[in-house]
DNA sequence: AATAGTTTAAAACTTAAGTTTAAAACATTT
DNA sequence: AAATGTTTTAAACTTAAGTTTTAAACTATT
């Protein structure tokens, strides 16, 4: 049986940490296995002790990531099936987008996610199934209610779709917003009004395309 | 003065298209010389005998993608200012869903400038000015006259922001596509369908937050 | 056809990065 | 405190990729 000592866990905490921090700032490959040790302030042989390889460091970032930010922003907080489906979207897009642009996570996270959507390495189908498929089941719900039992697969495949990448662009188009509008940072409120946008834009067309579906068209 | 003989003209030619399939695929960094040079067959020494370095190829590369797509569909193509905004804000939807989706550039052009959005090097400073900022423009305009004169900066651009993300959804999240609903490639028909969702979805919202305006909430 | 300039080719050079090794340092249990 | 197992360290190993070199092949002009 292994023996576990409590420098050990911390100097795999430090890891995790630099891991994440180099991994958002340059990418799976551009990151090095030097730089995230130097930064760690551990030899540089502990990521290959400790992990394996830079690959399965990677994972455990992503991991890591994933339960930090989830845990802090659950998808359906304070809201249940009973609840109605307008509150419920409202709730989803506030944390979908609080994920994204809390300042305290450094960015971390949407920037290795969307590294990770870009420039796939095999860590993506564990977070397709893990963390994206869930979050997508739950807005289907959401956004069926709202279409109707009418709405085609489809649609409601193209609605969520709709929703999610609202939301998904402050993650991938930060560096074009700071030169396009000057905006370089976003604040409490910031992210409050955008969300209020999101559902506010995303309500009034899911109820006009649920509308359109029984008169046959959108005007 | 330098002879340039039609050969080195076309093998100028083979590396840019080549380059522009290697660095898409796999990233500025990722990408290899000697993979590029295998594709477009020539000697791994042609890089930097015809454009200097790595870097400079790249850039080469971004310009030429630019140009192409741009000219194969521009985004106010057979429409005016005098044609009704909902016309246009078709014609741009479809024109950007195409830029971004057609086979023919073998999805150079996104991945491209995806990777330029999330890791900008100068060339993003060219691209803002030269491409993002005259399609907001037009966008703004389009958008501006659906929504009335009341309608502030903000909600204008907040507006043209939901529309162009769930465009450029399409070029971000297409591994994570495949993997969520296993569609892989988006055929001419996929890519109208789409486009008539984007148009529709947006059209429906911009209209419920006009007669909101009026009226002071969203329901 | 000869020549000067241009382009291509094969191989070697250089550097950078992931990984491994083996020994030393450390921690925990007996 | 000794022994055993765990963690850290410095250095070397290996591979891969960008670049350079030098000579040969080619092209266009005279």
């Amino acid at each position: 049986m292994k023996k576990i000592s409590s420098t050990a866990v911390r100097t795999r905490q430090r890891i995790l940490e630099a891991a994440g921090e180099v991994f958002a700032e340059a990418g799976f490959r551009t990151a090095t296995v030097r730089e995230i040790c130097k930064r760690a302030g551990v030899n540089i042989a502990a990521v290959n002790y400790h992990f394996g390889d830079k690959e399965r460091l990677y994972v455990a970032v992503l991991k890591y990531c994933k339960t930090v930010a989830f845990e802090k922003y659950p998808a359906d907080e304070g809201v249940g099936e009973s609840d109605p489906p307008e509150k419920r979207l409202r709730v989803f897009i506030r944390a979908m987008l609080w994920r994204i642009l809390d300042a305290d996570h450094a960015s971390m996270f949407p920037k290795l996610v969307v590294r990770e959507y870009i420039e796939p390495t095999p860590a993506l189908d564990m977070w397709v199934d893990e963390a994206i498929r869930p979050m997508f089941q739950l807005l289907s719900n959401i956004v069926e209610s709202l279409l109707g039992k009418g709405a085609s697969e489809a649609i409601v495949r193209m609605c969520c779709t709709s929703v999610v990448s609202q939301c998904l662009h402050f993650a991938y188009a930060r560096p074009v917003m700071k030169r396009l509008f000057g905006q370089e940072s976003f604040g409490k409120w910031d992210i409050e009004i955008i969300a209020d946008h999101i559902a506010a834009f995303s309500l009034h067309a899911i109820r006009g395309l649920a509308a359109g579906q029984e008169k046959g068209g959108t005007g």
